[in-house]
DNA sequence: TTAGTGAATAATTTATTGATTGTTCATTTT
DNA sequence: AAAATGAACAATCAATAAATTATTCACTAA
């Protein structure tokens, strides 16, 4: 049970370095069995094929993409407002990150996504949790004023689609996206806020970006 | 001059509609010069090569692109609200139909773009410059508030960027999409306009489908 | 019984070759 | 001159063969 845990740890951790390395059409079963020292066909009493293997490596990475946006929820901050800032913010950068420092993590990605159409609708209905739970708390302290947390939740993951994996969509600077994605915060968050007195809302400002970029590969 | 004229124009129908049925890679210079009864060599008197006549189609598709939407501008309506909805939404059902229904124009864009990657920086200025119009019309009317219709232009149009080829990133139904992008507009909506009395902001409608789908393929 | 093997096979990828195509240009036609 | 040709050449593509790889399974070791 243990043992043969970490023998499929074992496994995880010969196809990360790999498919990092050289991506996965490149790597072998053969050479993973290698580092492993075991034989190929033993790889199959722990994953189904050699898909089965990327697509537990990105549940894991899409995983600890969500907990890299949550940790946001736990730093302590003045308001709610922040806080959707800060978590806006930290996805454009940790994809953004993401794509520079390790580009096969998207081919995996994008791999597992073409056969397993699944993965990216649950990997997006998770993030989407996070945003939902603080426009949940920013109604609640009355900070906010939704009509429709669910609905508004959808159409503020919607409208920073842009903002994940930005290098898809255009060659624009990490500094680029973040001074747009602060305009189009600015107009969502008077959507969402009610104006003291006449005057409208302040606008969004650029976060500083407190988290080290990206923890290279282990 | 006039001559020279018509003898392109015959080599840019031909293309169109061997782009159009057998794809950009599938058609042959010799084809095309075999449709408009003239020697492959005479072509390049027209084009500099094969892709620049897939530029100069790309280029007509896209303004007419744009030219549908700014058909939009000249309707009738209450006000510069309806008008940025019903802007945002032909957007949406011009490039859902469009990839529906002429999927190789799709293709022909992509090739176009990967070697001329200024083509699609131009598509998308234009495009932004129709929401610009609105946004100054209403701004000029006293119906929006914007502090910056520069900045808030980039917002609208990159919050709405799911909603431009959507079908590349999801495989929602047009339907849903609508849904969705009605949310969106809500809240931009009421980021926009000031509200009345303390009440917020009604919510975005579906506008009905006025247009024809698509026209087919002269 | 559980963990592991490794040769056999089916599926996929890569390399090679021949055929097709894009492009040029010296030449011909108008 | 201007418009057009079509053979020639280089670049690209398609088809096939060869090699590699994923997967299975009858078998061995612990």
């Amino acid at each position: 049970m243990s043992e043969s845990d970490t023998t499929r740890e074992k496994i995880i951790a010969a196809a990360r370095e790999r498919f990092s390395h050289y991506g996965y059409p490149k790597t072998t079963i053969a050479e993973l069995a290698d580092d492993c020292a075991m034989s190929p066909g033993n790889i199959y009493r722990f994953f189904k094929g050699k898909i089965d293997i990327a697509v537990e490596i990105a549940r894991r990475e899409a995983l600890s993409a969500v907990e890299v946006i949550e940790a946001v929820l736990d730093c302590p901050v003045r308001s709610s407002r922040q806080r959707l800032e800060e978590v806006v913010f930290a996805d454009l950068r940790y994809t953004f990150h993401l794509l520079e420092n390790r580009p096969k993590t998207l081919e995996l990605a994008q791999i597992v996504v073409s056969d397993r159409p699944q993965f990216q609708i649950e990997s997006l209905r998770r993030e989407r949790r996070v945003f939902q739970r603080i426009l949940h708390e920013g109604q609640a302290s009355g900070e906010f004023f939704i009509e429709n947390v669910a609905t508004t939740t959808i159409a503020l993951h919607a409208a920073t689609t842009k903002y994940r994996y930005a290098q898809l969509f255009t060659n624009q600077t990490l500094a680029e996206l973040e001074r747009e994605l602060a305009h189009v915060m600015t107009v969502i968050l008077r959507g969402l806020m009610p104006s003291k007195d006449g005057k409208p809302l302040a606008e969004t400002t650029i976060p500083s970006e407190e988290t080290a970029p990206l923890a290279s590969a282990s």
